[in-house]
RNA sequence: GGCGACGUAGCCAAGUUGGUAAGGCAAGGGUCUGCAAAACCCCGAUCACGGGUUCGAGUCCCGUCGUCGCCUCCA
């Protein structure tokens, strides 16, 4: 296999080679728990979870670490105005959030840190900083002196002078350079906060970043993700200081996400606008949020809007018909189709690892899974048995899992009310035999508005809620 | 102002190293059906605009217009 992905920091496509053989060290930045989780944070997470399932569907062995932000200025905020502890508000976000990636199918990571279980790995980094002359303290607060990383800049392509020049920070006079940040906050009083070498406070933002992947993951790692909102100036700050403390390069490929885009803009909380997970998750299936985001690239912009979604819960239904069993009556296809069947599946598998290898090209991949569906489909209104379907049936699953698309065939009811809308579906039926079309198309209509949808076949009625 | 990305049919969207454009949704026509539904078949673009390189460009170069992101907390 030759997996290509394109590095945000060398700007270009390469191959992946991983740091050991077999195995794929890899770390997403996860979100800060003040509040719920919106779908922006869910692309994120679906985009990189395919990529872990990808890599793992290749044989590689690997560790994926997302964290959690759980203590920083928004947490202390709100959790002030709430009247609440700012770890009991992280809590509870950090439960929201992981049943949002379990209901949207997400594979829970080998780890999920959080900075709060960091903090004297933090404190022994920020002393090793200052120790290599990398950072300063000043009255209470720790920072990290950007002069001291002669590239700093490398990933978002800036310059010290540039970033300078036209500068729109006010300036701490405390600070060597504008530019530098804080590692080590000192706390106001009454703030949450642990002792250290400078008094009590807590971890700046970047730094937990920089623990929690060199405590879970080593020195180097091989694959860092994020949304490339955070590419200025998080990730650069994480490379500053890990390297500043290792020595060494520190992540190999770096991977960003585009921007989920509601309204044409991004969809971000200072701006207002924004969809919870967990307000989509109830009125849709997770495997239209899924297929929203493996239909466009993942480094591009993501149109999310009504049209949309209504457009994919369409395509998720295509999908699902590609599952369906044979007809009642089905006697076999004929040869030619059963051998286009075939070469269908085939070039599905090939068409679907070019894709992917391209760095990760999901649209692509996708579009030749669609291509599958259609010729299963066909096979089957041609007569092909279940045993007929079976080999490409589990092709598709075997695919479409690899994406982390769940296609749970429309289970018939979660309520007990089954046994009386089977009642009906029969009463219809004999309606139907006696030809009372106008009786039994009031069943069906009615059954309708109740989101009951009735499906006729040779064999007989089958139903299924809207 | 600086850095970056993008602009492909009504909508979403792919397009590997340049050789005449995947897929999904919608719309329309047809098969099947008592009628529907589902499924199947048929049907649509010269790729923002202008120039250039080339035998040949959506795919490379320059310019114009437009959209978006980052430069401040942010997936």
């Amino acid at each position: 296999m030759t997996l290509k992905i394109y590095n945000t920091l060398t700007r270009d496509k390469s191959e992946f080679e991983p740091i050991e053989k077999g195995k794929v060290r890899m770390y997403v930045c996860g979100p800060t728990v003040y509040d719920n989780a919106h779908v922006g944070h869910a692309m994120s997470a679906l985009v990189f979870d395919v990529v872990r399932r990808y890599l793992t569907y290749n044989g590689y062995d690997v560790h994926y670490v997302m964290n959690f932000t759980d203590v920083d200025d928004k947490i202390i905020d709100r959790a002030r105005r709430l009247g609440v502890e700012p770890i009991d508000l992280a809590e509870k976000y950090i439960e929201e959030y992981k049943q949002n990636l379990q209901d949207l199918n997400v594979l829970p990571a080998t780890d999920h840190p959080r900075a709060t279980n960091e903090i004297d790995q933090i404190i022994g980094m920020v002393e090793k900083l200052i120790e290599k002359g990398a950072a300063y303290e000043v009255d209470g607060d720790v920072y990290f002196r950007v002069e001291s990383a002669k590239d700093y800049g490398k990933l978002s392509g800036r310059s010290l002078d540039e970033m300078n020049a036209g500068s729109r920070i006010r300036v701490d006079e405390r600070k060597e350079n504008p530019m530098d940040f804080a590692v080590w906050k000192s706390a106001k009083e009454g703030e949450i906060s642990w002792d250290s070498p400078w008094g009590p406070g807590r971890p700046g933002w970047h730094i937990e970043c920089s623990a929690m992947n060199l405590g879970h993951l080593g020195d180097q790692i091989d694959i860092h993700g994020g949304g490339n909102d955070l590419i200025f100036p998080h990730h650069e700050n994480e490379i500053a200081q890990s390297e500043a403390i290792t020595g060494k390069p520190f992540a190999r490929y770096w991977m960003h996400n585009g921007m989920l885009q509601l309204k044409g803009e991004k969809m971000s909380k200072s701006t207002g606008n924004l969809i919870p997970i967990g307000e989509f998750i109830e009125a849709h299936p997770g495997d239209v949020m899924r297929l929203m985001v493996i239909s466009s690239h993942y480094r591009s912009p993501l149109t999310f809007n009504s049209e949309v979604i209504e457009a994919n819960e369409r395509a998720l239904d295509r999908l699902l018909s590609a599952k369906k069993p044979a007809q009642a009556d089905a006697q076999g296809a004929p040869k030619e189709i059963l051998d286009q069947l075939a070469n269908q599946v085939e070039a599905t598998q090939q068409g679907f690892d070019e894709s992917m290898q391209e760095d990760f090209n999901t649209a692509g991949a996708l579009g030749t899974i669609f291509d599958l569906v259609r010729m299963i489909n066909q096979a089957r209104a041609k007569g092909a048995t279940d045993e007929e379907l079976s080999q490409a049936q589990q092709v598709f699953t075997t695919l479409t899992g690899v994406l982390g698309l769940e296609l749970k065939t429309r289970e018939k009811s979660a309520s007990n009310a089954d046994v009386f809308i089977d009642l009906l579906l029969d009463l219809r039926q004999e309606l139907r035999a006696l030809k009372n079309y106008a009786l039994s198309d009031q069943i069906r209509d009615q059954l309708a508005e109740l989101g009951v949808v009735i499906e006729d076949t040779a064999a007989g009625s089958t139903w299924h809620w809207e």
